[in-house]
DNA sequence: GCCAACGTTGGC
DNA sequence: GCCAACGTTGGC
């Protein structure tokens, strides 16, 4: 059976890591995901070659900013067991994890980044899980047709 | 910086 | 298992 692609929207404070950084990176360990639906979306569902819209919250403007690709499966975050690290968490156990990333490497980044108000004023973009209120998941998924308009409205084919 | 919405924790 | 208190997210 052919492998069907799956498209993501990721979110990140450009202040903590932006298009920026993962264009300069190449490729990025998604840390931090400190939030169990986000998690079981890069634990069972994320698959190499998966396309990932790039978002900026907490900033100015909010929005679409890039496109990246999942690069690697499901793996344990190692940070979970860093003691030093902000994202710590003493109740993980290194033969039981909590916490799973995947890799993600740059594609492109806009000429401009897509503003969240756009996205909203498109009705094709009404059903999108980031326009939904309250809707505060890092991780969520975007389902082919509204990565195609989003695609066309950031002139890209 | 504010605050609404949501998730997690912990006492009972 | 309920739910109040608390912490976090994220748009504005």
């Amino acid at each position: 059976m052919a492998k069907k692609q799956q498209y993501w929207l990721m979110k990140s404070e450009p202040g903590t890591y932006s298009i920026d950084d993962l264009k300069r990176d190449k490729k990025t360990m998604w840390e931090g995901v400190r939030n169990y639906q986000a998690r079981n979306i890069m634990r069972d569902e994320m698959k190499v070659g998966d396309q990932v819209l790039f978002y900026h919250s907490s900033t100015d403007p909010v929005g679409v900013a890039g496109i990246a690709e999942v690069c690697s499966e499901a793996y344990p975050d190692p940070h979970q067991f860093d003691k030093k690290s902000k994202y710590y968490d003493p109740k993980s156990k290194k033969e039981d994890p909590r916490w799973m990333l995947v890799d993600v490497k740059f594609v492109a980044k806009l000429d401009e980044v897509l503003p969240l108000p756009v996205i909203k004023a498109n009705p094709k973009l009404a059903d999108m899980k980031l326009v939904q209120k309250g809707m505060r998941l890092s991780v969520q998924p975007v389902t082919s047709k509204e990565w195609k308009e989003v695609m066309k409205m950031v002139g890209r084919k």
